[in-house]
DNA sequence: GCATATTAGTTGCAATCGTAACTATCGATT
DNA sequence: AATCGATAGTTACGATTGCAACTAATATGC
């Protein structure tokens, strides 16, 4: 009577969960070694890098699938180390357009540069085709996140 | 100048990280309202559950990829719900091996019903050939962590 | 066989996190 | 224009976390 027809390391959250864990550990020794970041702050410094124009907090948070509280305060120590500056949305005062500074920018284009040495010992060491698989089964669960994620919850 | 060649969308640890996210959130709102679990908590209770054996705590985090601590501190509140028992090695005292009770392994027992159901859900939302290419990928990913963990090192 | 290093597991503490409550602003309804 | 509801973002607070230091036991080197 014990669990038949389950099998743990067949269990997806588990096997995802454990992969992720593991690839994101590794990085983040790199950024929190190099610039002292914390993980929410290298993902808010990402995202708005990575668009190249100003986006909301909450826009961040969309992006990179972090609760509001976190991108607060991820935003909040930015500032505080002059990599971004938020300015008023005229119209809509509830918004702030962030922004990275110079000094933002540089950081990130530093940063990207060891995300890409990152990516490409993952490649090497998942090889091309397991990363082909994963790359299209990534893919899936995201169109279905996005099926399922209409009613705005957020983690 | 700005991280030509880079694109956050495609960046590994990123991905993985939102999918992982999304889909571990959606079970543990099963198990927390369901038995007021923790997620080290059922990730213990899994790990144990799953080999029908006892195992050690470090055989849990190295099975789970939990830190020792997490680990620790699971392992003493289901030890507090009766869930497992301690039993201490003859020969090396170091140890514990940890074995679930029968209220544990009937929760275990009813756990895995709902983990059951869970992937069938997203089976269905990623669909077959989504599904495949996912766990073919995580299973690269495996095999890598494989490779690269032999200097222990633990998250 | 004694000193030293290593491993299993726990715990104090500071930092981080998420929930819920809050402020401020906007939009819609009347 | 006054009210009600929704949205952007912040913050107080309790809970969770990980690091580092700790205890206890074993293994290793000399």
């Amino acid at each position: 009577m014990a669990a038949d027809g389950f099998e743990l390391n067949a269990f997806l959250p588990y096997r995802l969960n454990r992969a992720a864990e593991f690839v994101a550990l590794r990085f983040a020794a790199q950024y929190k070694a190099r610039y002292q970041l914390t993980r929410p702050e290298w993902r808010t410094l990402a995202a708005l890098g990575s668009t190249r124009r100003p986006m909301t907090a909450t826009e961040v948070g969309a992006h990179s699938a972090m609760h509001k509280t976190k991108v607060s305060r991820a935003v909040a120590a930015l500032e505080e180390r002059r990599w971004l500056t938020r300015n008023e949305n005229e119209g809509d005062r509830r918004l702030e357009h962030l922004q990275l500074t110079k000094a933002g920018l540089r950081a990130y284009v530093e940063l990207t540069a060891l995300a890409v040495n990152y990516q490409a010992e993952l490649d090497a060491l998942v090889g091309a085709s397991g990363m082909q698989a994963l790359t299209a089964g990534l893919e899936a669960i995201e169109r279905a996140i996005g099926k399922v994620e209409k009613p705005r919850r957020e983690g």
